[in-house]
DNA sequence: TAAAAAAAGAACTAAAGTAGAACATTTATA
DNA sequence: TATAAATGTTCTACTTTAGTTCTTTTTTTA
């Protein structure tokens, strides 16, 4: 196949031609395809013709012809190509979708991997994160919606009004306000329809806490 | 059949020649196949001119050129494909974030580009899309909190009961829900303390639809 | 763990590209 | 049509890039 200069001649002849409908002379290439000497057009125009790319009629000037020109890709093809790779380095982490919350089931238990999601990097720092999709409205004060994805950072400690991930007795997981009193455990919803639920806290741990909320409309 | 090394290769200088329009050198090539020298490439490509699948013209550089491909991928490159949709599907698209919305200044003019926010790609599909900071309370009902951040779809109509950015007299923006009555625009907030804006046509226009939110807690 | 295969690296050979000048041919025009 | 200007060809010498071969090292795998 070609070389880049080659290449780069040839597809300048070809333009030249369709565009101003004459060959251009060793002198317009020159400055084309950025060479100082018009010997090594020669070089490289003997080589195309050896190649078969173009063709020269004898002894006259500004008398090439381009035979063929080697085969392109349709641009979308290349520009979704482009879009791919722009895809796969732009600034965003993968992190599992683990299922529903409050769906009564530790998280560890439903893991079904496979399922990831992208978020912004901005919502991931240092730390372990994975997301859930909240079930149910107790915590709509809070602009958290039924449907909504939650970005959870792992993690078994809480400061007192975060918004956790806790497992009441090792089986039901929910989201709620943490808020630690004297020998209880306070998880308060976001909703007035909803009582704050008193815990022991050997009934309830933290699981993770949440980092982020992502939520799409149809 | 071919090894993954092999048919990588082969891949690769079949689209680079039909992308570039020249063939790769040794040196691309082992950037390509992930190869730290040349003369492991030299062997690939031994073995393929000898199984056929490239032909060489003999003491010319890059004068490589692709006979045939094999129909079937060695199933490790199927592996890979794979992630790699998977990844696109999962992955994220940069968009610009223009600012604050209820600022009281058209989209067109606030567009102090350059700051841009990725997101999720299931976010965005077709279309072109922008980010916006959310103020103020007034949709707090439809769980959109002051701060967060609104993915925004471009378009200049709307169906009732989508939240849009409107544009008020060409120069307030703000976001509502879309209602169109026979002669007039309503603009309904989502919050019992707001009311309803009842506005003539003439008075106001669609800048986008409501595609997403994301929040982050700290 | 020893043999085989793959990869890396160094040293070498070859091709491609650069540059300038001299020269040959074609084209425009005085 | 003679001649100047434009264009194209060939040559030499050199630099850079590309390709080949061989030896050593690493990795695989039986």
């Amino acid at each position: 196949m070609l070389t880049p200069k080659q290449y780069k001649l040839l597809m300048f002849i070809d333009n030249t031609i369709k565009e101003k409908g004459c060959c251009p002379s060793y002198e317009e290439m020159k400055e084309a395809v950025g060479i100082k000497s018009k010997s090594g057009i020669h070089a490289l125009i003997e080589e195309l013709i050896e190649r078969e790319f173009v063709r020269k009629i004898p002894h006259k000037a500004r008398a090439l012809e381009v035979i063929k020109t080697p085969r392109f890709k349709p641009r979308d093809i290349i520009e979704e190509e482009k879009k791919i790779k722009l895809a796969l380095q732009s600034s965003s982490a993968q992190i599992p979708l683990y299922g529903k919350i409050a769906a009564g089931t530790p998280i560890e238990a439903i893991a079904y991997e496979n399922e990831t999601l992208s978020v912004p990097f901005n919502m991931v720092e240092r730390g372990e994160f994975y997301a859930l999709q909240v079930e149910g409205e107790s915590m709509i004060e809070a602009g958290i919606m039924d449907g909504d994805i939650a970005v959870i950072k792992r993690s078994n400690v809480a400061e007192n009004g975060q918004i956790v991930v806790a497992l009441v007795e090792e089986s039901e997981a929910t989201l709620k306000v943490w808020r630690k009193k004297k020998d209880e455990i306070w998880l308060e919803p976001c909703n007035k329809d909803y009582e704050i639920r008193r815990l022991h806290p050997s009934q309830v741990r933290v699981q993770g806490i949440l980092k982020g909320i992502m939520r799409k409309y149809h």
